[in-house]
RNA sequence: GCCGAUGUAGCUCAGUUGGUCAGAGCAGCUGAUUUGUAAUCAGCCGGCCGGCGGUUCGAAUCCGUCCAUCGGCUCCA
């Protein structure tokens, strides 16, 4: 007999050799019938694998992530069962579960695989998940395992073993498909009741362009037909929130091919609101001491031959442009700190100068790849809220802190409630990649990690994420769909400042190395446009929104009524607009509706008479009527909350 | 950049196998209506069918090429 500890800290006691479906069929059949994996001493396997030893067991189902990831994973296997069942000798590269469903690679050979052949398949796959065909998991020898993908002909698979130790090799099998996979797996195929593939893509082999393309089919499973649904209506809702699509309805931005692709174009709405951003960052930054600074769009090569950007991404960018009869070299700015860093070197500095924070929404260009363009998420002009701090060593985590602070209060007063900080550091495999001494990067790798873990944020640590001058610390927002964004940035960097050789007079009266601080917390002003579009569908907070009142005449008998309504919102700060369209009342409402701008002032005879307005909320409907008065302050109390962070 | 798909009026989309196929709705303009909480009616304007080449008696429709957009891959200072 064995000890199985469960996560209610109860300890029970089974046969050696029980599998985690036997013991959950001891605590209910229905358990048994929903348990997809199993957690043993930390280790996710198989439900159907024994147990020979004392452990502490945690039975995995669709609530839990690596639940999903067996149900996820064991589709892929169905897919590629259904695959190899309608278009015999496909090869198959991976197939792994991805944070929202799962996907497979695959080398159709002779055949084609399109859009159009995905029912067919997702049709093939409810036939043989009915089977509840057993995943059955079998640990192979290296050599048997070469073999039978080179009799089978799957170069794909002999690369994959290829590169695995002998010993911990394991093949699952499930109908007629069998696969070289690490598992766990589902016991059967039959939770997979509703299953839809939502997409076919290209992707390279193994992640590396330079060899084979393959095809990858996306795909989404769950136990329930009822969870699809939702899942698709989801996405749905996506696609009606989708940026480039309520950002052209809102007339917030533009794109033309005269001008060039991945170059936007602000409307006046857009740039209304991008203003107000900018005023509120600018405010807060004030608040915490940062100076203003302007600096030109274009710069000589050789300030980034200094930063090192040009050795680094020279190759990828936008071509230099010469000066004709000189023949000086410039590029199009792709970052803004080398030119921060020339203005430090303007002046001299004491350490009771330090920190200078120099702040500017300064607009870069990048040659983005043209597959890669993507609205206003990805493009290659586009203006960062950037700012550098320069300080002593000591004062980093203070300044850190400080910075973070912004970022915080900005999130706060956009509603984005759930974020993660994300540590990028460098590839400990790959430093040739990065510039700067292994001490230096130590050091600052040293100091986010410190700084991260006592602001008490969930955070997690990635390798290899890191710019090429310094960590990072991203901070990734989930929107109201529950999609996570990457926003706001902090790195600590020791590089540049030697780099460009800044100093500072310490009390010592010797020189010394500042070390700089980059950071943006929206990120780039288009980027957080876009993600603000879509966290709030177009329904932007009320200090925000370019257009926060409409004003909506029953007929052109009370226009003059209306302007004086105007007038005196316009005496609170509150933006507006007068409706003189020569349509009815309903259509003014339904077209008011629409651009959700978030109050409308409906006047006519009884209003005028009265001096009141009658008040209707976007998205709600009719409020009643007021006095303008005890409407304008209601608004003004709203505004002031909202900024209030 | 790579693979695949798409590209018809400002917007959303119809246009079967190449032959009155250049259309609709919305928007816009003009006029009528002077309106009470999500679309008033009528008339009109508007397109070199993404660009360029080719096949054909004839091309929005077939082929090639370039550009752009979309879905991915790779990349992202």
């Amino acid at each position: 007999m064995i000890n199985i500890s469960l996560p209610d800290n109860s300890v029970k006691q089974y046969p050696e050799g029980i599998t985690s479906q036997d013991i959950a069929k001891d605590i209910s059949e229905g358990l048994a019938r929903n348990v997809l994996a199993a957690k043993v001493n930390g280790e996710v396997i198989d439900a159907l694998q024994p147990i020979h030893d004392d452990a502490e067991v945690k039975l995995l189902t669709w609530d839990d992530p690596e639940g999903r990831d067996a149900m996820w994973h064991s589709s892929a296997h169905l897919m590629a069962e259904a695959i190899e069942q309608l278009y015999p000798g496909v090869k198959f590269g991976i197939g792994p579960a991805i944070e929202n469903g799962f996907y497979y690679d695959i080398d159709p050979g002779e055949h084609t695989i399109t859009q159009e052949d995905l029912p067919k398949i997702e049709k093939k796959m409810k036939e043989l998940a009915k089977q509840k065909q057993e995943f059955v998991r079998e640990e192979v020898p290296k050599k048997q395992a070469l073999d039978y993908y080179k009799k089978k002909g799957d170069e794909y698979k002999v690369e994959l073993i290829d590169e695995l130790e002998d010993g911990t090799i394991t093949f699952y099998q499930s109908g007629d498909f069998t696969d070289l996979c690490r598992g766990p797996h589902i016991p059967h195929t039959g939770p997979i009741k509703a299953v839809k593939l939502l997409s076919i893509a290209g992707a390279y082999w193994r992640g590396d362009e330079n060899r084979k393309q393959l095809t990858r089919i996306y795909g989404i499973s769950f136990p329930k037909k009822k969870q699809l649904d939702e899942y698709l209506e989801m996405l749905e809702e996506a696609q009606k929130r989708d940026h480039r699509k309520i950002g052209k309805e809102l007339e917030i931005f533009t794109f033309s091919q005269n001008v060039g692709s991945g170059l936007p174009l602000w409307m006046p709405k857009g740039a209304e609101l991008r203003e107000r951003l900018e005023q509120f960052l600018k405010r807060l930054q004030r608040e915490a001491g940062y100076d203003q600074v302007i600096t030109p769009h274009i710069g000589n090569v050789n300030l980034y031959k200094t930063s090192g950007h040009f050795q680094k991404y020279g190759a990828d960018s936008f071509q230099t442009i010469k000066t004709p009869n000189e023949g000086e070299e410039f590029m199009l700015k792709p970052m803004n700190c080398p030119h921060h860093c020339e203005i430090y070197k303007a002046k001299q500095f004491s350490f009771r100068d330090l920190p200078v924070r120099y702040a500017e929404f300064g607009t870069v260009y990048r040659y983005e790849q043209s597959g890669e363009l993507h609205g206003l998420t990805r493009v290659r002009g586009f203006t960062q809220d950037d700012a550098h701090i320069f300080c002593t060593p000591e004062q980093v985590k203070e300044e850190f802190k400080g910075v973070m602070d912004i970022i915080l209060k900005i999130f706060k007063a956009l509603d984005f409630e759930n974020f993660v900080a994300q540590v990028s550091l460098r590839d400990p495999k790959n430093k040739e990649n990065y510039i700067g001494s292994d001490e230096n990067w130590e050091r600052s790798e040293q100091a986010i990690l410190d700084i991260t873990e006592e602001s008490g944020l969930d955070y997690v640590v990635e390798y290899g994420e890191a710019a090429f001058y310094g960590p990072k610390l991203d901070f990734m927002v989930k929107d109201a769909l529950g999609r996570s964004w990457q926003l706001g940035t902090v790195q600590v960097d020791y590089n540049l400042p030697e780099r460009f050789e800044l100093e500072y007079t310490g009390s010592d009266n010797e020189k010394h190395r500042p070390v700089m601080i980059h950071r943006a917390p929206f990120g780039s002003m288009e980027r957080f446009v876009a993600v603000l579009l879509e966290h709030t569908a177009g329904k932007f907070p009320l200090w925000l929104t370019p257009e926060q009142v409409r004003v909506l005449p029953i007929s052109e008998k009370y226009h003059k009524f209306a302007e004086k309504v105007l007038s005196l919102l316009q005496n609170y700060d509150i933006r507006g607009q007068i409706d003189r369209r020569n349509e009815k009342i309903g259509r003014k409402i339904r077209d008011t509706e629409l651009m959700k701008i978030p109050y409308m002032l409906i006047i006519g005879e009884k209003e005028e008479q009265e001096d009141k307005v009658s008040v209707r909320k976007q998205g709600e409907g009719d409020k009643g009527s007021m006095s303008l008065d005890e409407f304008a302050k209601e608004m003004k109390n709203t505004i002031d909350n909202e900024l209030n962070v």
